[in-house]
DNA sequence: GTCTATACACAGATAGAC
DNA sequence: GTCTATCTGTGTATAGAC
């Protein structure tokens, strides 16, 4: 099987920010003034994208509600019908970007067996959908402090779930005998760290012209390389 | 020669905070206006503290005047005889922060020849540098947004060149044939990317009990098993 | 050196017109 | 649905007494 890369994974997968919005909106019709559906997509769509543009130049807590009226082209008082606090916002973010990852990831490992060929396959997804989704990562990773208290519990308890994924993935492979024995809470933490190290130093990336592509192939080179390692004598 | 461990490096390294405190002072003589030696460090160690705790738990931009007036027990005007600016506090800790890591990775891996050693000492350098002062860390990574455009660049710089110590470090191991031909830049990216999980995500690996040393070791294991497997063929 | 009191800009949020 | 105008709290910073 060939391995899937970025531009197959963007074909299979809808994460247009108007679908983001549409999703969105449906989880949210009560809490949002405005009720038709076309405005509200449209309006969602430039608040999030402003929103995420203004906070990962110079974070959530320093963009103003007149910084982002302006960059949205929204009155104060229009935001106000989409959200009823600038936290509420925050969490709508947040909120969205876990679902959606959690949603992706389990879709895309549902059919696939074999403890080497998820792995594979989870550090790709993982990767092409922070690729894909690359401000909403950045902020929910950046912003997460500014969360309540409750909130940022959720977050965290997110980001272990995501990593369990991983190690049950190494632990079904040490007990299928491929893999050799590992500290996989160890390995997969170290697999999630390069997998952030992405989103979150994009700028040195790009500067050294490194396709997500050819990233992905150094992340799985490497994990490969260890838990296929034979053990060392001492 | 046996490894060095956590308590070796702490016994080593001069970190207390008034030390830390003491070489501020010597830098910023002229920017602060208290002029005892003595009154200054004892208030600048309560700043610091107080800025690095109200920061790291809900940011530097959230964090008021006020608040750190009230935690430090100094009034606001007695603050600003030590600063004339919240954004120059913020340089003082980013500066602060930068200028040992330097010193400290310097000095230590200035004795030290082979490439095998340098880059298990590099390793151990940064993560037991980054453990004394994991509070520094954490803040000078979560805080750089807050920074001046210039001083976003040197951030970036400093990044780029800690980097650059590994990269060097790989590419002698390369071409003296004790490390296998690798990408020596992603490799570098991905020790970085391990160390700077390791005080940016604390909570995970103290809830785990995971020590310092252990960390170390299997950092230095991935990294020696990458660049010393022997290459696979098609 | 440190305090209290205060200046004044700007934050988030809402009321009510259209 | 969206706007303008405005309320009220809080922000950083400083002046001047002690």
């Amino acid at each position: 099987m060939k391995a899937m890369n970025f531009a197959d994974f963007k074909k299979r997968v809808n994460l247009s920010n108007t679908d983001i919005c549409r999703e969105i909106f449906a989880g949210h019709r009560d809490a949002i003034r405005v009720k038709k559906e076309k405005t509200v997509v449209r309006n969602l769509e430039r608040i999030f994208d402003a929103t995420l543009k203004i906070s990962n130049r110079k974070g959530f807590q320093a963009m103003s509600m007149r910084d982002l009226s302006k960059e949205t082209e929204l009155s104060m008082g229009a935001l106000y019908a989409y959200f009823s606090s600038k936290e509420e916002l925050l969490e709508m973010l947040q909120m969205q970007r876990r679902s959606i990852t959690w949603r992706i990831l389990s879709e895309h490992l549902e059919a696939i067996r074999l403890p080497a060929d998820r792995l594979r396959a989870a550090i790709r997804i993982h990767l092409y959908l922070s690729e894909a989704m690359q401000p909403w990562f950045y902020f929910a990773y950046m912003e997460t402090k500014h969360l309540s208290k409750k909130d940022q519990e959720d977050a965290k308890a997110s980001e272990l779930a995501t990593e369990k994924i991983f190690i049950d993935i190494l632990e079904d492979g040490v007990s299928q005998g491929v893999f050799r024995e590992t500290d996989t809470t160890l390995v997969a933490g170290a697999i999630k760290a390069l997998l952030q190290d992405w989103y979150l130093k994009r700028w040195k990336y790009s500067k050294r012209k490194i396709s997500v592509d050819s990233y992905a192939a150094f992340v799985i080179d490497t994990t490969e390389t260890y838990v296929n390692a034979a053990t060392r004598p001492h």
